[in-house]
DNA sequence: CCAGACGTTGTT
DNA sequence: GTCTGG
DNA sequence: CCAGACGTTGTT
DNA sequence: GTCTGG
């Protein structure tokens, strides 16, 4: 899941909806993909680019997310709870499993045009949290990224919480209905090409 | 990043 | 070769 | 010692 | 690569 998401908004208006201290870094593509630089915020609206997903040493593919579910009894990732961050994005990609193809669908909130997805950000490498669908979604995929509302993402970010003490947030977005557009079969134009 | 897919209709 | 998806 | 896990996702 | 369990 996961695996793909879209951050397409200007600098000025990330900066404003993040409380940022100045215009953020840009990446030139919208769409993010694992390893690619994205835009991450930290608290005191301190924002900068990092790589999406944590090297390891087993897997020539990087860990773009983690489970909030067990995150804190993850040996890979219990040094870093207290190294919260934010992702913006304006919609994330899922695949549903259909009977004869894949459809991929694009998925945000209704409420937020931009929206914070939680996760760590350590060593100029991020990950993006996972939890259960939201009820809209949940004939989609089984996961879904962690959606943070508006208000709790300054909780979310300070340092000063202990990871036990922020944990609640990590749950299924309930603050408006989860919209999700399935991309429509692409069109077999291929009129002649076997006449 | 990198392995694995890449196509699956409806019988003109 | 390019796209897909974790 | 040494095979298997180690995160995830999705499920052969 | 390093840790864990048998």
């Amino acid at each position: 899941m996961c695996a793909r998401y879209e951050l397409n908004e200007q600098p000025r208006n990330i900066a404003v909806r993040f409380g940022l201290d100045a215009l953020p870094p840009v990446v030139n593509r919208a769409i993010i993909r694992p390893t690619d630089q994205a835009l991450v915020v930290r608290s005191g609206g301190d924002a900068v680019l990092c790589g999406w997903g944590f090297d390891v040493t087993w897997d020539s593919k990087p860990l773009i997310n983690g489970r909030a579910e067990t995150l804190d009894q993850k040996p890979t990732f219990r040094p870093y709870l207290e190294n919260r961050c934010v992702v913006p994005a304006t919609g994330y990609f899922e695949w549903r499993t259909g009977e004869r193809a894949k459809h991929k669908n694009f998925i945000r909130p209704a409420d937020q045009a931009t929206y914070a997805m939680a996760g760590l950000a350590v060593n100029n490498r991020f990950i993006v949290l996972t939890c259960a669908p939201a009820p809209g979604i949940a004939h989609i995929h089984n996961r879904m990224p962690v959606i943070l509302s508006p208000d709790c993402e300054p909780d979310w970010l300070d340092p000063g919480q202990p990871f036990s003490a922020v944990a609640h947030h990590l749950v299924a977005y309930d603050r408006a209905p989860m919209l999700a557009e399935e991309e429509q079969p692409p069109v077999a134009d291929q009129g002649d090409l076997f006449h």
